[in-house]
DNA sequence: TTGTATGCGTTATCAC
DNA sequence: GTGATAACGCATACAA
């Protein structure tokens, strides 16, 4: 394989001349450029970027790790996130946590060691000491999905506190006095957890005495939202509406419920969180809390490159989240006509 | 940032000798061993795989090439790849072509640059000029979602003739006779030429003449399918049923179809292809081609890593896929009851 | 505008 | 077992 050498010699010039016309061409006469590419066309010249970051320390490589690129909303941003490196000459490599936190510290360490010039992480250990060290050894890194208003890390992220508030004042508006969550895990989701804490403002806020057997925390999934539905379904009192801290587990919560001959919305109302796309393809469609999750990796990349120039100091961004009333909620059952009619 | 000279320096021995210590232990003296892993923790050494890379030539990263991580399907053999690779000490650049022949090229030259030590990819140009010069240039790659039954490219797939022919068999013996196609555009998408090309033999075999007014080449999106129901219904004599190529299509043709009043499946029976996970949790539930993404995904980056040492010849892999029959497909209206009972 | 010389952090080939 | 040292391919300060 050719190297700049090769070019070189071949093209009776230097070593530091190739590299200008590759990195400067405007800084080399026009003839002694000409004789250059010529000559790199001739030897098949290729070029190498891995021995360009070895000598300039730097990869223009940057890492991404979520929980799990299976989960659309993730896709998303990571599309947001690879679609800006793009534009700006930056590789990205992905890794997926599955929300485990040992697999987020080994990412972490993999992709430093490749040398990345920075980090994108939708973190499941917001506490733990993988981001301090990063901060502690300045490594550029900004998270995303983050819930954080402030401190010296660099985020991106919604209101999970408010989503969470929209969606149950949504819910009780309709007249639903028995709201259940159907939420992610809190040890490796604190978005779940700040959108519980919404969900649980809004219930005090209205006087909706809170029951803790409402409260059911499961893996992100299909499956997690069907399992759950059957459980809040069989309690004595169960629950009029859902409130689910994501739109997988609404979907499953939707058809668990289904199964159980439930009809939607009418027997039962239900709340997602994210809006992916084909939330709105469901039956019901969908009522659920939109984020802006291209737009957020996109701005979490533009955060993170400005970060490895070190033209910016740490900073908080809230990206708007929006409630999307559709078809799956609706009065609560027996309201507008007594049951037994 | 400390180098492997730092430690050594510190250790009292050659920078072989730590180099030892990290590659192969078991080669260095326990002693000595110590010394140098002291002398690591002391200067809080970072390895640099960056350089190692560059050392021997070897990256220990792969490229992969997918139209968009957007579509579940695409997302569930990333997976597969990232976990195979993960289980290998290798990384995985991510790049989407989003279906554009120009985005792959460049991806596949961008990789190359970075010296990627393979790629996989899922081409949207099997006959264009950019896999020959992989071919030519040795370049270790493997194709995935291959339609490939020979020749001399490394690839992974399932029989997309078989499953066009399946998907429409079912139809026919449902009892239908106009069967349309909302296929992904043939241009960029060869899988959907061999699926377009099984349903019209199945067509043939039946004896049910060819429409080609019944086949609609779209983009493969919600949208797609939405769009080209629309046109397909409001022909003279609309068809009782619709193979989509995927079931994103399938999905926004069932979408499409209700909008205009149909009831599903009475009214239009509905086949898709992938089997993503929503699939079983529409309304109604797809029935649709099964193909094993996630297994794919990990088989192209078995045989990649294999093709990269050199271990084996090229091949062509064809995996299982199947018809899975649920709830969208009916027999046609009116076959059982006249229609104006 | 172009050339010379050196460095980047690791591995690998010899010696010892 | 361990050490000395030459690659690896490019960028860059400094000279010319």
């Amino acid at each position: 394989m050719a190297t700049i050498l090769d070019v070189a010699k071949l093209a009776g010039v230097s070593t530091a001349t190739v590299s200008r016309v590759i990195n400067s061409p405007e800084a080399v006469r026009l003839k002694t450029r000409e004789k250059v590419t010529n000559a790199m066309r001739v030897c098949n010249y290729k070029y190498n970027a891995l021995a360009r970051g070895f000598a300039t320390r730097r990869s223009n490589t940057i890492g991404l790790i979520i929980p799990t690129i299976n989960n659309q909303v993730f896709a998303e941003s990571t599309r947001g996130v690879q679609d800006y490196a793009d534009l700006h000459e930056t590789q990205v490599l992905l890794g997926n946590t599955y929300y485990r936190h040992g697999r987020e510290e080994r990412l972490v360490n993999t992709f430093r060691e490749r040398q990345v010039d920075g980090l994108i992480i939708t973190t499941t250990d917001l506490r733990g000491a993988v981001l301090k060290t990063l901060v502690d050894e300045e490594v550029p890194f900004v998270l995303l999905y983050s819930t954080l208003k402030g401190g010296e890390m660099t985020a991106v992220g919604i209101d999970n506190y408010q989503g969470g508030y929209q969606a149950t004042e949504h819910l009780v508006k309709l007249g639903h006095k028995r709201i259940a969550m159907v939420a992610g895990n809190f040890s490796v989701s604190d978005r779940s957890f700040h959108r519980w804490h919404g969900y649980r403002q809004c219930l005090n806020n209205n006087n909706i005495p809170y029951d803790r057997r409402f409260l059911i925390q499961t893996e992100y999934s299909l499956i997690g939202g069907r399992h759950s539905v059957t459980t809040l379904l069989s309690l004595p009192k169960p629950p009029t509406a859902i409130f689910c801290s994501n739109d997988y587990l609404a979907i499953g919560t939707i058809k668990g419920a289904r199964e159980l001959g439930y009809k939607l919305p009418d027997d039962l109302s239900v709340v997602g969180f994210d809006d992916i796309r084909i939330a709105s393809y469901m039956v019901p469609e969908l009522t659920t809390i939109r984020q802006p999750s291209y737009e957020m990796g996109k701005l979490g990349a533009e955060l993170l490159l400005q970060r490895i120039e070190k033209k910016v100091k740490p900073i908080q961004l809230m990206l708007e989240s929006s409630l999307v009333v559709r078809k799956s909620t609706a009065i609560p059952p027996g309201e507008a006509l007594p049951a037994d009619c």
